[in-house]
DNA sequence: TAGCTTTCTTACCATAGGGTAAATTTTACT
DNA sequence: AGTAAAATTTACCCTATGGTAAGAAAGCTA
């Protein structure tokens, strides 16, 4: 927990009360490799902050197909923010990719410090400003450049993440096939 | 102008002096079809609320392609918030693809409307979020469905953009070719 | 309305990446 | 260590989409 209060920390001033409020509302949970925090089809109350170990949160499409939308390690927020948003079912699954721990909150609370501490809201601008970039990037990434060009800046951009993360997560995350995946593999390591 | 502090009330109390800022930071403009209001390696500074007509932001990569990244009608924002976000260069160009009306902002300057009125962070906050949103269905989309799904997609989501726009301006933000776009056309006409 | 320019369509062949399935390697479990 | 399970690689052929270029249509301008 103390990871995250440092987080708001460097962006806004945190009067003690906020910090007493975001403890009461927060439960701090350890998880094993392969647990599942959100499910397709199910109503989603939580979101989570990432103190340790990686998670992903993907789709499964009509024939089955998993698309990953996002890895999230230390210090990242996850969650089905489309759901939560629009108040409808979870259209993604959020599971444990290694032993994780996170922060973990009910949307609607966590929602609600904004009511007691304003200041609160200047944290989760930044927050999501930053998000918004990072998503704009992607879109722009998958639009102009090849699958071995996507898979490099995806080695660049997330180093650490690789080491926990099966092939097939990738390739569902850069939008090809493990097979294709595998092939770019090959032909890196030739040159 | 008169939209945009309506569409603020809609979602916070605005104080008459939080009006007026914005009033004192604000330049309603009108701009012709073609008008470049942001051009790939320039200094980004403003940023737009768009009252009346369409405009799109899109890169141009290596090869001289280009690649659309967002259309905006009436009551969506537009800029390059990857530079303004990151300070560097305009990675984009922004255009009108009709006569448009536009209220400009310098970037900073509305930033700083968070210092004077904390109370407008909400409204920035529960903008971006929408934004997130609707960009993890994008990314989503893009991953699982075909060129002619996403056209069909599109053409829901954005029925009136398609009067003011070129083929090949959609083609660019589906990821397809313009000659992919023409083909999908002629099938999706036989049914 | 004629002539120019831009956009859209069509046709051809080329290619990146997909689908299936089998072979191999790695990992996990007892 | 030995076995089973999971993940990865390889091979084959297939399909969707791309690239180039030419032709048709639509939109402007004089």
């Amino acid at each position: 927990m103390d990871e995250l209060i440092n987080k708001i920390k460097n962006s806004i001033h945190l009067r003690p009360e906020a910090e007493e409020f975001l403890y009461s509302i927060s439960k701090e949970i350890t998880l094993p490799q392969g647990e599942v925090l959100i499910r397709q089809g199910q109503v989603v109350k939580r979101t989570f902050f990432v103190t340790e170990g990686c998670l992903r949160s993907y789709c499964i499409d009509k024939n089955g197909k998993e698309h990953t939308l996002l890895f999230a390690i230390k210090d990242w927020w996850i969650s089905d923010y489309i759901a939560i948003h629009t108040d409808e079912l979870a259209t993604l699954t959020v599971e444990c990719l290694t032993k994780s721990k996170v922060i973990e909150f009910n949307a609607k609370e966590l929602d609600g410090i904004h009511i007691h501490f304003p200041e609160f809201e200047s944290y989760q601008r930044h927050n999501l400003e930053r998000h918004v970039v990072s998503l704009h990037k992607r879109i722009l990434n998958q639009l102009q450049l090849s699958a071995p060009e996507r898979y490099d800046l995806f080695l660049k951009q997330y180093p650490k993440i690789e080491q926990h993360t099966r092939n097939y997560h990738i390739a569902s995350y850069l939008g090809i096939t493990q097979q294709s995946l595998s092939r770019i593999r090959v032909e890196k390591a030739k040159k």
